[in-house]
DNA sequence: ATTAATAAGTGAAACGTTTCAATGATGTTA
DNA sequence: TAACATCATTGAAACGTTTCACTTATTAAT
């Protein structure tokens, strides 16, 4: 494999004079520099990764640690994420599971952003002790080595509940997903707030998971008990599908006898039918305001962290 | 940061203790050992990778390079070449972009699986002389030090065109993807041979380029032009919904009017209406597989490469 | 003509590991 | 008891870079 040693050899130079040259320092004058670069370009020479960055205490590389490789939210995210990284000279990468651990605990990365359910705390907090920096999604959690950076939930939640409101329904249940995450519980406070400032009270709530399965669950039960309000709000998209599809199956009329709202705008939202409202947040942007947050942590810079705002989707289903 | 000597000082013996220690030499007494595992344990001490990998010569690390993060194709892939390659104690990750030029350069991993479009055959062989072992999935690269991996698209093909024909259809016309493809090559000549085996010739040909836009495109001609052929088979699931949607908007009906096969079966294939006949991959299967091969090629072994077979999923759209 | 400043280049240390080769201590054999 | 294995441990070299501190050659300033 070819090395520093190789180019300065060739070139007839020190191995000083390769480095400061590959590195674009200013005492190496422009003829020297080039003809190196030309040597080192010939051979196919780069410096090894390893070696720079045992010596420079820094690998220029992000790491992002997502829960699993599923579902287009993650799609959208990482390549607003990726493109404003790899603008600023840093390079992604990608993991998840155990993979993830491995590449946390050698420090492969200079940065890491980390948006894995599988990841505790706790765990997120030790980890946060020895490496530096850290952004954790869509959660909260309170350390002051952490930066959390979430959507805005419940701001986008209280305007779809505003419009729900607005077009007339009453008795408004919530079909929550797993509970105590931060999405479901700034979502649901968002619509109990919004439901607040027009003097209603929730008509009933269920607990699902987030799958489309749960909401299919809820509703075979509601039809069961025969308790149907006027309109379910969920706390997401598959969920809401899930519940559609049952009533649906059952007889009953979207959005004629039942409203039916998600959030995320997954894909399906637009295909199903009928076409599902639902809440839209752009993620490439969100990804790229991660990433432009990272940079400047990595330059030790204070930041303050925003909020991206979701955009309401109002489709036919109710 | 805490480093190997701040173990050797606390245990009070000498670093290269430790290091055997900590990697399971049987010169060290386990009394010894795990001692020493104990306190590198309490002080959070781990071998910082780049100096590891700088000794060692590798890095227990596969890199995946994909085209992006799109789709729910490479969804399962990833998971199932995860799986495999952390059961045997590598690490995975994941690039997109010009993120993997830099990882492949540096040579941050000790083997490369690549299933990026945007990567030429050029590139990808000069790469190969300095850094191997390569898989390239999706593609055929004639070279020794490149080891490909397909689906049986040939295969796959041809059992569904049989499968077309058995139902009646004569007149079958085929929307190709981007032509030159290695899957859209092979999906046609399989096509082609199961017309041929059955005295059937190719009613007519269109050429797409993989996306649902290509394949509204085409059916817009169709009908402008009144060419509709009994059944069109396509040589993915995108271009067939694309098809599907516009001769539908015209008044067509499918299956009664004209039959649509796709080829992927991507989600949407089974919640579009009438749902799409499609060739299913087992993607995660798949994923191990090459995963399997990538481990071995790590070792140096000599391996025979699998082709993954598909399983014609036969719904409501022919 | 002397001194000072600048330019171009270099030798060697250091980064944090792994691992070879060597050491001393202990036990075993004849 | 001498010779020899075995065991536990260690010092130091090496991996391929970057970068500090230094040298030598050249130019500029007086």
């Amino acid at each position: 494999m070819v090395n520093i040693k190789d180019v300065a050899k060739i070139a007839g130079c020190s191995i000083s004079t390769v480095s400061y040259a590959l590195n674009d320092d200013k005492r190496i004058p422009e003829v020297t520099a080039s003809r190196i670069r030309k040597i080192a370009d010939d051979i196919g020479y780069l410096p090894l990764a390893a070696a720079r960055n045992l010596k420079k205490r820094n690998s220029n590389t992000v790491l992002v640690a997502i829960s699993d490789f599923g579902g287009p939210v993650y799609h959208e995210l990482l390549d607003g994420i990726h493109q404003e990284l790899t603008k600023h000279g840093y390079t992604m990468i990608v993991s998840t599971g155990s993979s993830t651990d491995n590449l946390l605990k050698e420090r492969m990365a200079d940065g890491t952003i980390i948006s894995d359910i599988n990841i505790s705390n706790q765990t997120l907090i030790q980890i946060s002790k020895i490496l530096k920096p850290i952004i954790i999604l869509d959660r909260k959690v309170h350390d002051t080595d952490i930066v959390d950076m979430t959507i805005d939930n419940y701001d986008a939640m209280y305007r779809l509940t505003e419009d729900v409101i607005s077009k007339g329904y009453q008795k408004i249940a919530y079909c929550h997903g797993v509970k105590k995450t931060h999405d479901n519980e700034y979502r649901f406070k968002g619509f109990l707030d919004a439901l607040k400032k027009h003097d209603l009270n929730i008509s009933d709530e269920y607990v699902g998971n987030f799958t489309k399965q749960s909401g299919s669950k809820i509703a075979k039960k509601l039809i069961k008990t025969n308790q149907i309000p006027e309109m379910i709000v969920c706390s997401n998209d598959e969920m809401a599908i899930g519940i559609m599809e049952v009533l649906q199956e059952s007889g009953y009329n979207i959005p004629n006898d039942i409203g039916v709202s998600g959030f995320d705008d997954i894909e399906l939202a637009s295909y199903c039918i009928p076409k599902l409202s639902s809440v839209r947040i752009n993620r490439f942007e969100w990804g790229r305001k991660i990433a432009v947050t990272m940079l400047s942590l990595l330059k030790k810079h204070k930041t303050d962290v925003h909020k991206e705002q979701g955009e309401l989707k109002i489709r036919d289903s109710y």
